[in-house]
DNA sequence: AAGAGAATTAACCATTTGGTTAATAAAGAT
DNA sequence: ATCTTTATTAACCAAATGGTTAATTCTCTT
């Protein structure tokens, strides 16, 4: 894709790749090296190590899901706007990284104390004023933290499930991508209904 | 747990722990070997190779999950009992085996042409009759494959973010397994109302 | 042009890892 | 009791893998 990179950064991109498909403990460092056209002693001229390459395509993508929900959190929008907005950024860049979930899922539950370092530094998760708009928009029926669940739920799960649902709904890559993006306004139509 | 094994089980019960919390290339047959107190030549005794083990346990795993879908599926309940018992029996069946959700999908991305395979065998999934059912109980207004993929989405999303959730929420395990339980009821309601 | 510092490589190395082998012990059959 | 089959082990082995090193090339400054 992109010819135009120093060497430090096509390693990245191609680790981002393997490492995606493959996790920590698959993936090698000799294919990494190979995939970028380098020898493989670069790789550890510029991460000491394995772990310290794969800590920093981990910290990338996570950065990816984790922005998008304390932007979700901390706006002032209108509730309606920032779930559209929600839906619509997370399938649009799923599309885009497709592996990107199952990666940091995978990751996550493998090594748990992560979660804690990753959410200290950050500026902290706050439910307080989405709790808020919740219980104002559906007059205190609806649950913030169950309403949140289903939200991420629904948009995340049709990426880390893809091959079975292709198989079991007959559709093919084209199919699946038109899918998606029919699936956007159900989840809208599901989330800000009021049944 | 069970002191009375055969060997054989034995090994396949300590491999799927191991293979569930870090994959087929992050275990070690050693440590398998290990934790169930035999000689690693015993695994290669019983199971050829470190893949035919780790087919075993998934083959296993997945059999959980495809069962409990087929079931919804083709059984003659009324829709609503349906998708009840479908919410409560796979709640209740991830709760006892934490990690196995992840541990199937990760495997299913890694190697998408195993769905076929295991598609292809077991008897076929159909959900014509399904799609019946929601036609009718939502007068059209709900499509099937929506349905579907919120029904598993919303119960099954919970165990594979488990870390991340538990930490926005700020609950510990105790409380969080009471919220899984509570949350049984809010699927079936979301759902099952006409928004 | 020369020298310094960064980038890049080929050849190595130690360790880990899946897998094998040949010998031994245990269990079942006759 | 003896033979046969099954279960189990210790000691090995070859290949793979992450990582290192020392030398070489490139690049930029003066």
């Amino acid at each position: 894709m992109n010819e135009t990179l120093n060497a430090r950064d096509k390693i990245l991109e191609v680790a981002t790749g393997i490492f995606y498909k493959k996790g920590l403990a698959g993936a090698r460092m000799q294919e990494i090296a190979d995939e970028a056209g380098l020898n493989k002693a670069m790789l550890h001229y510029y991460f000491k190590t394995k772990e310290q390459l794969f800590n920093e395509v981990f910290e990338k993508a996570f950065r990816i899901f984790l922005s998008r929900i304390i932007e979700l959190l901390n706006s002032d929008k209108l509730l309606r706007n920032k779930v559209s907005d929600y839906i619509d950024h997370t399938i649009d860049s799923l599309v885009q990284n497709p592996g990107i979930s199952i990666f940091v899922i995978q990751e996550l539950n493998t090594n748990p104390e992560r979660v804690s370092k990753l959410f200290a530094g950050k500026g902290n998760i706050n439910l307080a004023i989405f709790e808020k708009q919740i219980s104002e928009e559906f007059a205190g029926k609806v649950n913030a933290e169950m309403f949140f669940t289903d939200m991420v739920a629904m948009c995340i799960y049709p990426f880390i499930a893809q091959p079975m649902l292709k198989k079991i709904f007959k559709k093919n890559d084209a199919a699946y991508k038109a899918w998606l993006q029919e699936r956007k306004e159900w989840i809208k139509n599901k989330l800000l209904s009021k049944g």
